[in-house]
RNA sequence: GGCUGGAUGGCAGAGUGGUUAUGCAGCGGACUGCAACUCCGUGUACGCCGGUUCGAUUCCGACUCCAGCCUCCA
């Protein structure tokens, strides 16, 4: 299989350190507020790399960090009047209610900056004996940019070309405008850990050197983030890291797309944002879910309330598709008929988690499990068993398809089941008696409240359109 | 100013040096009492200008426009 590495803005073929194996790291979430979509994509991405990986045979050791200590952090617990235990505690529990309900599965590891003080404080130690770190007389320890050559590689980007730009900010503790802090002394009265430089806090780009080389080692496979790490987060710790270690600190780095509402980014920064929660409380998580893996996880995707309408109405081409049909009576096999979708299907996820081609591969499928129902049902049981295992590898079409069809419950409908049961027998009556008129009225009036009638040989079935 | 990406049919969204995904919407047909669902058929779309080539949407160069990063941000 083959991945983009940002590294070297190319695809490139993908072995692991280890055979069999995979150590990734991905940035997480600094958790003084609620995740927004954006969060949700860099969530959903790596879980379908995960997923796909251990499809695929390797043991992922799957590394998500949690940043608990930081400005922002401290700032609003102290809006809060909250201690930052408990705003981060509040925060983390909503995170990982938030990535269940959107079938994310948890990583292997989630460490905390505050779990991992003392390899930090380690850290900036091998960097100040090494001369790629001071301590300036404020007490902040700072990292000597200019120290490093390598300085820029995964940007692309050189020290004089940057520092001509507009806003690096300048500090007088500094030896150069571009140094960065690795551990910030404390005000009176903040939260700090004590250090060879004095109390104070760790800065924000040290934690994830740390952290990643003391679980995964001082160099691993895969490193992710969102889109707007690569700089300066992402450079700083390749920085830290290979000063610290002498060693490649990553082989292969991924980033995810942005998330934009018209056109713009969302982000905290510009309070454009959507939290996942709130999103979740209009629409079916699976939906959402939907919608960030039909696109490829590089593209920027445009939220909008249309594309939600047209990723359940995908979804509700699957559901209905595998409606009707018992997938957990068979497994699917290896007939030739699912070899040829399992093929093209692991062919695309092989070519860099190609997801939309993917789901060209399962929607193919399901036209021919609606081909195949009419005259060849257990034909149709293989296929569908089939279709709902690849699609499971992209963590979708795992509810109960009548759950799905008739609205699941993000839906309020406006008649109780009974009585759409109800006046479905009483259309029928009317259909036996030829009276047509009263069989139509019955049937518009059900679909005015967006409840669709699908009369098959075996009866009549409803589910909630779409769009509603 | 520097550095990244991107521009594909009505919309969304992959991909490919020649046979031109997939979903939604549209159109024609089958099915149906009529519909819905489903199935069959249907759309020659690749920003602009040059170049390479027998042939380019796909490769190369210029241009235009869009987005991101260069400050905290996933």
């Amino acid at each position: 299989m083959q991945i983009y590495n940002t590294l070297t803005r190319r695809k490139e073929p993908f072995t692991p350190l280890v055979a069999g194996k995979v150590s990734m790291y991905v940035c997480g979430m600094t958790v003084y507020d609620y995740c927004h979509l954006g969060h949700a994509r860099v969530m959903v991405a790596f879980d379908v790399i995960t997923r796909y990986l251990r499809e695929r045979g390797y043991d992922v050791n799957y590394v998500r960090n949690i940043t608990d200590i930081d400005d922002k952090i401290l700032k609003r617990a102290d809006e809060n009047d909250e201690s930052i235990t408990a705003l981060t505690e509040r925060m983390i529990a909503a995170m990982h209610e938030d990535e269940a309900r959107l079938n994310v599965l948890p990583p292997n590891h989630e460490p905390r900056a505050t779990g991992h003080v003392g390899d930090i404080i380690t850290m900036i130690e091998t960097l100040v004996e090494k001369g790629f770190a001071y301590p300036a007389d404020n007490g902040d320890v700072y990292y000597r940019v200019r120290q490093f050559a390598d300085y820029g590689k995964l940007n692309n980007r050189q020290l004089d070309d940057m520092r001509s730009g507009a806003r690096v900010e300048v500090d007088a503790h500094k030896e150069d405008p571009l140094d960065f802090v690795l551990w910030k002394a404390a005000k009176p009265g903040e939260a700090h850990w004590p250090s060879p430089w004095g109390n104070g806090r760790p800065g924000w780009h040290i934690e994830c050197s740390a952290m990643s080389t003391c679980c995964l080692g001082d160099t691993f496979d895969i490193h992710g983030g969102g889109p707007d790490l690569t700089f300066p987060h992402h450079e700083n710790e390749i920085a830290q890291s290979e000063a610290a270690t002498g060693k490649p600190y990553v082989n292969t780095w991924m980033h995810a797309g942005a998330v934009r509402v018209d056109q713009e980014k969302m982000s905290k920064s510009l309070g454009n944002f959507f939290t996942i929660r709130e999103v979740l409380a209009e629409h079916d998580p699976e939906v959402v879910r939907y919608l960030l893996v039909a696109s490829h996880y590089r593209s920027a995707i445009n939220y909008s309330l249309d594309s939600l309408v047209e990723a359940r109405k995908s979804l509700t081409r699957f559901y209905t598709a595998l409606d009707g049909i018992d997938v957990s009576a068979v497994s699917a096999g290896d007939a030739e008929d699912i070899n040829r979708y399992r093929e093209r299907f692991t062919a695309s996820m092989d070519d860099d988690f190609n997801t939309p081609e993917a789901l060209a591969v399962l929607f193919d499928l399901a036209r021919d499990v609606n081909r195949a129902k009419p005259e060849t049902p257990d034909k149709a049981q293989r296929l569908a068993a089939e279709l709902k295992r690849l699609a499971g590898v992209l963590g979708l079409l795992q509810q109960a398809p009548d759950t799905f069809l008739k609205g699941s419950q993000h839906q309020h409908l406006a008649l109780s089941e009974s009585v759409i049961e109800a006046k479905i027998a009483q259309r029928q009556a009317a259909k036996a008696n030829k009276d047509f008129a009263q069989a139509d009225a019955i049937r518009d009036e059900l679909a005015d409240l967006g409840i669709v009638l699908k009369d098959s040989r075996e009866g009549t079935t409803w589910v909630v359109e779409s769009s509603h």
